[in-house]
DNA sequence: AGCAAACATTTTATGTTTAAAATATCGGCT
DNA sequence: AGCCGATATTTTAAACATAAAATGTTTGCT
């Protein structure tokens, strides 16, 4: 039962300190659990397949995108710098698994994709990839995958709209 | 300066492909909000401090523990290399943010604390994150906040256990 | 006492990431 | 045509991060 606190009132001024420090707790726990997950999923890579986390995750933005993509959809996908892109790029183009196109009409910008060694290289470590993700999250139930899902399309909005 | 792109988010999470695994896709939206939230607390303290995250961090483990911490508990609690560690309190110490005392009977560590003007400074620093945060993950209700502390902290143990 | 192993930290080399400046191209306007 | 602001990318400098080697200290063992 749920009682309204009459003797024991709690002020505006403490009221909003205690959603704060909440905010700030539950902050930490995700900061915490993406940390986790990202050190394991990198320390995989590297041992498995002797790639970093940000390689893989060009080549899966472009494995997604048979087109290609500008080195500009890239940096705005991997949600990083674009002179990250362009380090990132290099050191793929140079191992043969990108390649880099002039588009046709825009002498500015590439047509980054993926090369035939780069789409096989990548399946295998997609497969693997996707293992080990489901063995930091395959423990939830359905109602807390649910739950979570929701949140966090709750968050990214909220935080878009703080952003502006 | 160049900016990573806001208006139309094209992130990790929306682009996946149906073929992907729940886990997989709650991982993306896991990453997608952690580093959303993140970049907007740089961007915060950069342009209202002008200090950088990691540095905020280690005032923050030291701002907790009035004793002092020495390097090995900052590199613990931080989750990060020592050698990391090293770099960033050199950088508050030559600001004059922290002080590093030699221990008595163990001459090979040291009592990391904030100084009275590093005590200051942080004060009006976790006043102003705290309430970014509660921007950023206020909007959630009590009911939402404790799913998600318990799905986090099942994560977190769960991966824990796949390290080792 | 002497020595080896463990400990706490720093240094070094290498690589990643960002913000900002630089380079080059495009498109519209006059 | 010429100019100007926007666009696409690369380069640069500084901060951050790791692993591994180096330095100095402590502890336990014989």
């Amino acid at each position: 039962m749920e009682s309204i606190g009459v003797q024991e009132p709690i002020d505006h001024e403490s009221r909003v300190e205690q959603g704060d420090h909440k905010a700030v707790r539950l902050w930490l726990r995700l900061l915490t659990c993406t940390n986790l997950i990202e050190r394991h999923l990198r320390g995989q890579l590297r041992s498995e397949f002797d790639i970093t986390l940000p390689r893989f995750d060009l080549m899966a933005q472009l494995a997604r995108e048979s087109e290609g993509l500008t080195m500009g959809d890239l940096s705005q996908r991997m949600m990083v710098s674009g002179g990250n892109v362009s380090g990132i790029a290099a050191q793929l183009e140079s191992e043969g698994l990108i390649s880099r196109e002039p588009v046709q009409g825009n002498r500015r910008a590439f047509c980054v994709t993926l090369t035939r060694a780069g789409q096989a290289r990548f399946a295998e470590m997609a497969e693997a990839h996707e293992a080990w993700v489901a063995e930091c999250l395959g423990g939830l139930s359905d109602s807390e995958y649910d739950h979570m899902m929701r949140a966090l399309r709750q968050i990214k909005l909220r935080v878009g709209e703080v952003e502006r």
